[in-house]
DNA sequence: TCCTTATATCGATAATTATCTATATTGATA
DNA sequence: TATCAATATAGATAATTATCGATATAAGGA
């Protein structure tokens, strides 16, 4: 179950990059509008928005010559069940 | 609410620290007995255990020799619950 | 007091990371 | 086709990170 956890975390453990997730899970998709909201360059931003989706955080859709981003919900979920899993004592189906 | 979220996830993003996470969550509170479980020296080990403490995310006591380290089980729920809210669009009361 | 066990510190290092500027590419539109 | 907007790539760099071996310290027990 940890298998990808590290790298999940790490993911997150950038504030730009913790910063860009929240953004885009409160309604921006674009590049384009992001880069406006944070201190960072727009080559920098689009290094971060790669490795977003590299690790499988989020997912990319062309539109023309913008890209949509959206974070992987399940992913996040998935992040939260493995740590409620860390806090389960009786759960031993709970695999770490 | 993020503040310390980024650092916190950063400590859980190193393999061997997520690990040592684990162990100490199931039972284990000493370096001593870690040391055997994981893939890394001493010196290493140290370093990992300093880093959980410091970033507040473990505890120490001491104990004539030994050190006994402890997760700080509400620091993962703070985790959980920002996750939770990063999901939740409902809830303004949210505040990220 | 010496030995053993647990832990910390020192100094070094290879790898990774986040960042930048400059430039290129891509795709839509006037 | 020339231009513009969005994004990517290249190349460089400073900072951070995880790691090690060697050594030091601290505390308990024989």
């Amino acid at each position: 179950m940890n298998s990808n956890m590290a790298e999940y975390f790490k993911v997150l453990s950038d504030p730009n990059r913790l910063k860009i997730v929240e953004l885009l899970l409160r309604g921006e998709t674009c590049g384009c509008t992001l880069i406006d909201k944070l201190p960072i360059s727009q080559p920098t931003l689009s290094y971060h928005l790669n490795l977003l989706a590299s690790s499988g955080l989020s997912r990319q859709k062309k539109d023309g010559t913008k890209i949509e981003h959206f974070i992987e919900r399940d992913k996040i979920k998935e992040m939260i069940d493995y740590l409620n899993c860390l806090l389960d004592e009786e759960d031993k189906s709970c695999r770490l």
